[in-house]
DNA sequence: CCCTGATTCGC
DNA sequence: GCGAATCAGG
């Protein structure tokens, strides 16, 4: 039968479909098994695909330009500072179907920020960290002030939910990611 | 701290 | 051709 991890047509059209569908190479690889994302996307690329949605006029990507510098892949720090627990697999799955422009996007009421979901924990400046997200909850004149804590990408001084709040786009896409039952 | 894809390069 | 390792951005 055929073999786990090899590319054979079902599994590469299952992978053209997925990944044409917008699902992630980490969701691929989970729906397809025994292959990890990164397969996923060396597969991607070699069979001529990665840009996926992208149009060629906009796809000004300077990755395409980027000078990318000789990482010689040094083995003398293999996996430095590795991820212990690798929760990566499938069960990261989310419906990450790029809404198209619906006339419901238009809802201007949206900028309630009154929706607490990402509570997780919050911190106070002191346990604030590089990579928390700092949205401030409550009033800075009180002791119970504290920020969102949540994990905010590299850079980001917000939070994935935040960050969005915090900048608002032009129009704001309902994407609801894994409600985070929470805590209390 | 989580994630995403892009690219390189040994196999 | 394959995919882990790594890079780079969010």
């Amino acid at each position: 039968m055929n073999e786990a991890g090899a590319w054979t047509e079902e599994r590469v059209e299952l992978l053209k479909k997925l990944w044409s569908d917008g699902l992630s190479a980490s969701q691929i690889a989970g729906e397809l098994g025994s292959v990890t994302r990164n397969a996923v996307i060396g597969k991607v690329h070699r069979l001529g695909l990665s840009g996926r949605a992208k149009n060629p006029a906009a796809a000004s990507t300077p990755r395409a330009s980027t000078p990318r510098k000789a990482p010689t892949r040094s083995p003398s720090h293999p996996m430095a500072g590795a991820h212990a627990g690798m929760t990566r697999g499938n069960n990261a799955l989310a419906p990450q179907y790029a809404a198209e422009a619906d006339a419901e996007a238009e809802q201007e009421t949206v900028l309630s920020e009154d929706v607490v979901v990402p509570f997780s924990e919050r911190v106070t400046i002191m346990d604030l960290r590089e990579y928390m997200c700092r949205w401030p909850m409550g009033d800075p004149t009180t002791p119970e002030f504290r920020f969102c804590g949540g994990r905010s990408q590299t850079g980001m001084p917000y939070c994935t939910y935040h960050s969005r709040i915090a900048y608002q786009p032009a129009a704001d896409r309902r994407r609801d990611r894994s409600k985070m039952a929470g805590r209390g």
